[in-house]
This record gives structure tokens, sequence and C-alpha cells, in this order.
DNA sequence: GTCTATAGGAGGATAGAC
DNA sequence: GTCTATCCTCCTATAGAC
């Protein structure tokens, strides 16, 4: 089972990184969880370059030392929850069937945005969507983790766990927007209800619909 | 059938609209229509008050005669898109089933959805969020539109059309979430298919769920 | 109520010292 | 690479003439 993400391109032998290079790598990676929080509380255009600095603990200045751009901030957060879904794919038990599988992914990325470490979908005219669109980083992961929950849509279908009317990248895109259902939101919102019922509640929907059975 | 915003708080008499007030009745209209697709079309944070200005072809100096600050302009189109659904709810057949009835009613939506006339939902942490929730007009057509909708989900779980293991008031949020689900924008990018197949295909995963019967 | 012109301020990005 | 201080654009909102 190998990260994508670690598939290198060149043929240099890899160095033990230097304790410059540690600390480097840790504070980019406080950056990019503040980013991620803060895109899941406001979005991408909530959000300041401000408020991230603040977060972080740094100056903003700082932060375009890392990163060229408020777009390269968001897009390097959400390479991040991709690859935390591509680990989280490859971390299920073999045994179960394709359906139980992409249940609990979806289940897991729920739990992520009660949480509030799932970024918001971006709407389709922002401007973070042109940077994503042509961040490398990011269409390879994005590929990687949609074909991995292709195989098992289509694999599901197959043996009749799931219903084959709707095309399976249909499923595949339904999959990525009950990730992010602002009713997920809602429920929260009323008090009533623990995470976890929240997750079982809003799943249940998704796959057995609202019709009576 | 009676519109809820024509029950009119004091008991003048109404006498026939001037000439003028039909002119501003009209240029209030146009603004509001202009800011309904400017929602649907790029969210209440991307969307400037210049934009709307020149969409409805005024100066932007004359909008705040109208309406005090850019979170008024909207939520005066968010009333008028609940106003429209009121209307279409109360123009059904009514020997339509209350489950019937629910998916008109979210295949209305979705068909304004992908026609880009129905404003995005604004985020939990939005500044819309608290000019609408202090918003009187907007609270009861809300509340209108909410009840009218949620007896029709009663009715619907009693005579055993849709299943009674969903709370009521989440089939409700459910509803409203479909009517924004990016899934639509996710299949009309692919140009796959036709606006009808796309209300179809979504309405079917959402009553039926993706699960095999 | 409509316009032109502008105030006022927020926010993304950079200069330049250390 | 980190900081402080600043630039500059864009945006909401208003002043004031007509």
């Amino acid at each position: 089972m190998v990260s994508p993400s670690t598939v290198s391109g060149d043929n240099t032998v890899p160095k033990r990184p230097s304790f410059r290079d540690q600390m480097l790598k840790a504070r980019e990676e406080a950056i990019v969880q503040a980013v991620n929080r803060l895109l899941a509380e406001k979005g991408f255009e909530s959000m300041t370059v401000d408020e991230i600095a603040a977060d972080v603990g740094i100056a903003k200045a700082s932060l375009y030392k890392h990163f060229p751009s408020k777009e390269h901030l968001a897009a390097a957060a959400m390479v991040r929850i991709l690859e935390r879904t591509w680990t989280q794919a490859n971390g299920l038990p073999e045994q179960d069937s394709p359906r139980d599988k992409l249940k609990k992914m979806v289940a897991w990325a729920m739990g992520l945005h009660l949480a509030g470490e799932m970024p918001l979908l971006p709407s389709e005219n922002s401007s973070l969507r042109a940077t994503l669109l042509q961040d490398e980083a990011y269409i390879r992961i994005l590929t990687d983790v949609s074909e991995r929950l292709g195989d098992w849509i289509v694999a599901a279908q197959t043996q009749g766990e799931l219903n084959d009317r709707t095309p399976a990248v249909v499923v595949l895109y339904t999959l990525f927007a009950r990730a992010c259902d602002p009713v997920l939101g809602f429920m929260k919102a009323t008090g009533q209800y623990t995470d976890e019922q929240i997750v079982a509640q809003v799943l249940e929907t998704c796959f057995d619909g609202l019709n009576a059975r």
C-alpha cells in the first residue's frame, strides 16, 4: 500500500531531513491545519489571510514565503484532506464489502465535517476553482481517490449491493456531496442529536432513501 | 388560497396604487430579480453591489435608496424565492398524494437551480444569516413554507408513503438541501445530461436511495 | 430618487530591515 | 524566513447636487 504522494518523479537518493527542514515542515503543517479549520468554518471567500496568520501565530508576510497566494494556501489544505481520505480508504478492512467500505468512508467524512475539519466545497465561480484545476498535486490525489471509490461503486453495483440505475459517476458525486451536506449542520444546530446519531441518520437517508420500504 | 404576504397588520383601506408607486414596484422587482440571479451564480460573499447596479442599469447609490444594505438586498431576494415556493405549493393539484406533492416541489426547486435562479444557502457564518434571522418577512414566509411542507411530510409518513424512521424535521431539512444540491451542478458540468434527466436522477437517489432494492 | 464623486475601511500582497 | 510597516485594489456605503 503506497501513498501516491510518495511517488517521486526524480531519482535522487532521499537524504535524512535536516533539523531545519523538519521545523519548516512542522510550520507548514501548522499553517495547513489552520487553513483547513478556517475553510471548514467559513469557506474560502469569508476566510482572511490575517485570520490564518493570527491562528498560526506568525506574521502574514511569513505565510507568503511558504505559499504564493490565498488560493494556494487553500489548495494545500484541499490536498491535505484528500491525502487523509486516501489513507482512510487504504486502512479499511479487506473483508468489508464494497458498499460497506463506501458507507464507512462517507461516515468518516461526515464525522470530520461535524468536527469542523472538512473544508466546504468551493462554489463553482470561486477563484479557488481555477487554482485547483491547475494544481498537479491536487488533480492527482483527487483522481486517485475518485478511482478508488469508483472501483468500489462499480463492484457494489455489479454485486447488487447498490442500484445500477444510477450512473457510477453520479454515485461518486453524491458521496462527495454528502460529506459536506448542510443537513449535518442543521441537525447539529438543533442540539437534539449526538454526532453519531446525525451521521447514522443522514447515512440512512442517503443509502435507503426517504421512501418507505 | 391566500398568500401570507397579503395579510396586513393595519386596517387602512387599500388605495389603487398610483402610477408612481407602480414604477417603484417594478424597479424594486427588477432589483430583486438581479440580486436573485447573482446570488444563484456566485453566492452572497462573491456578489458585489456594483454588479447588481450594473445588472439593473441604475447607479449604485440608487440601490441604497431602496434597500439599506447588501444584506437587505439579499434578504429581499430570499423572501422572493420563498414567496414563489409558497405560490408553487398552493398551485399543486389537490388529488396528488402528500409524497407526490413533495416530489414535485423538490423537482421544481431543482429546475430553478439548474436555470440559475435558486440562491445558494447562506453558509452558517455569513453576515447574511444574522440579517435574515431578524427579518420578520423572511421568518414568516419561511415558517409558512416549512409548516406547509411539514404537514405533507407527516401525512406521507402516516400513510406509509415515506419511511417514519427519519424525523419529519430531518426530512424537511433534506428537501431544502436537495434543492441546492451541488450534485446538480456537477452533472450539468459533464454536459451529458439534460436538465430533466438530472432532476429525475437526483430525485430518484433522494427518495429511493443508493442501495439496490 | 437619480446621478457623480468620494469617503472609509477591509483585505491581499509586498518592501525592506534583521 | 521572520518581522513591521505599507501599498494598493476593491468594495460597501454616503454626501450632495439636480
